[in-house]
DNA sequence: ATAAACTTTCAAAATATTTTGAAAGTTCGA
DNA sequence: TCGAACTTTCAAAATATTTTGAAAGTTTAT
């Protein structure tokens, strides 16, 4: 397979995965352009390697600096802004799992804090299941946050060598 | 807060961490509407609860069987289906894990197998950063790949017990 | 202070996804 | 075999998301 057919189906790989685990297509794709340059792109050469307008690669290229995916790159010289990407994939998956535990876990975790303190009748069928998955939930949460909190924290080394020798 | 002002929350709240994780909407409501309820809910029973159509429910509670999220169950003298979902969240996870990785993980991998054969000159800055990202990627695809294995055959007290130990 | 070179914004348009509901299909008791 | 009770299908409609591109905003060299 020549190159360029070669990063055509990684960034088409990219962005489907990418959809189903939330993330727009188009950004994943900008992702997965970055991933494999070798050097920083200008918005110019996403739009172009891309074809997308010049306010979509605008909009996604921010998203993925507030995903903490990719940098801004100032050349000697050059006014125009270069984005690049982190290429270590197992600090992607930590910064991605620091978002998403910011964005989505703790957030559910203060809506289920307030559902556990439902009034009602511990006799009542309905308030019991209800309390019972509540609580359930909550309690896996927290356990969730807390190895996330450690994953987060971990060198690859020290994750990927104990921990996996210890699952494995 | 009222037991029905509770779980329309939670119906709420679940549908949309659904929807940052790729999950649509409805589909991620009529499961927990199904994780709340003490009994397995018919279709119309799902229909009045969440006001949606028929068509409707019937897609996304197949969908959730699909999943292995929610079951059929036929009860004495009674001609239409109920659906109940597991309760058990440790259970629900490894389930989504277990589908995620059939789902996304191998075919992606499939995928990367076949980009890591791209011809070219090992000197070019193209051609070597591509072949650098889609490396380490493989490589952490597969070690994701025996992390899910194992965590799908785990039973819960080992895996909480020995490995979140471990991890705290 | 100006203007060229760039980035950002956002309303409208395009596209994709979800939802509906009625018709078709299925199952089962009488 | 019939028909009532249910489930499934799917094309059209509704809704939600994404994309565009031009105008507005910003930065910087002179």
């Amino acid at each position: 397979m020549k190159l360029d057919e070669a990063k055509e189906k990684f960034i088409q790989a990219w962005g489907t995965l990418g959809t189903s685990w939330g993330v727009s297509r188009t950004m994943a794709q900008v992702h997965a352009l970055l991933l494999i340059s070798p050097d920083a792109l200008s918005a110019e050469d996403i739009m172009e390697q891309l074809s997308i307008s010049r306010g979509n690669a605008n909009l996604n290229i921010r998203a993925l600096i507030d995903w903490g995916l990719v940098q801004k790159e100032l050349k000697q010289g050059e006014r125009r802004e270069f984005f690049s990407a982190e290429k270590d994939i197992w600090k992607v998956f930590r910064q991605v799992a620091k978002e998403r535990r910011k964005r989505e876990l703790e957030p559910m975790m203060q809506v289920l804090e307030t559902l556990r303190e439902v009034e009602g009748d511990r006799r009542d069928r309905n308030t019991k299941a209800f309390t019972e998955s509540i609580d359930g939930i909550y309690k896996f949460a927290g356990k969730a946050d807390r190895t996330l909190e450690t994953l987060i924290k971990a060198d690859e080394h020290w994750f990927l060598g104990s921990v996996m020798k210890i699952i494995k």
